[in-house]
DNA sequence: TCTAATACCTATTATAGCACTGGGATAAAT
DNA sequence: ATTTATCCCAGTGCTATAATAGGTATTAGA
């Protein structure tokens, strides 16, 4: 499942793309706007910042813009970001697990296709494609 | 994510498709062959019963077999059996929720769509595809 | 009829993640 | 100095997951 992290993450991204890209968006009117407790969005936009997917400057007219254009942005990447992995099952989350029944297992080509076709499916949607 | 339950079903699915139709089971076979915790089985044996999938007889020579031939059951059938739900998003996994920003949310028909994909994903998989 | 093998039943537990909330320190513009 | 912001650290309540434990009931066969 699609956690509140992401889901949120998502509708930040959009409602800044929205706004003018010069601008910086105070959290307190996405919040607004959106819906969302501001000390809850806090967490959200933290890890944007810290993914590089926004900047934020502290201060009297500060608030949050984008780093690139919305349209260079997939939702992928967004999710990936704030779910730390889109993966379906434990044995695919972590790279580093080497599970001792793969070469056996009749479950993992199925798990493989799903987690390709997920990958596929947010990679290739654009920001802007929510607009 | 798809849970264990989830996935161990579906591998004690597998287990019953590939033994004699005609046999019953024990749990303790299938607990070894899968390398499972025969007492967790028991858990997920018993939503299989109640989900109608499979039957278990009591008592010596009891155990476990399916109800159908294999390939009448779909993979999206068991999983959504056991994991209740295979909706990727709170707003769709429960159908009585009526979001208040439904008609603006820029986000809802991604997960429609994602949803949809998932679905006919896993219930165009038969038992069979994954033997 | 006894025994072994089996399913079936109820309960408890430990851990972790999710979805937040609170209070304050720091930064910048007017 | 004041206002408007971000930034930082900490804590909380809840629920689901992934089990484990110990017992009762049922059945086939010696």
């Amino acid at each position: 499942m699609i956690s509140t992290k992401g889901r949120y993450a998502l509708r930040v991204m959009i409602d800044l793309a929205e706004a003018d890209p010069d601008r910086f968006v105070p959290l307190k009117e996405i919040a607004e706007r959106q819906d969302i407790s501001k000390k809850y969005l806090e967490i959200i936009v933290h890890s944007l910042v810290e993914g590089n997917m926004i900047v934020g400057t502290s201060g009297k007219g500060g608030g949050y813009k984008l780093t690139r254009d919305p349209s260079e942005y997939t939702v992928g990447e967004i999710l990936e970001l704030m779910e730390k992995t889109l993966s379906c099952v434990a044995c695919l989350a972590d790279p580093e697990y080497d599970c001792p029944r793969k070469s056996q297992c009749r479950t993992l080509p199925l798990w493989e296709e799903y987690d390709h076709m997920i990958r596929s499916f947010f990679y290739g949607k654009k920001l802007t494609d929510l607009l």
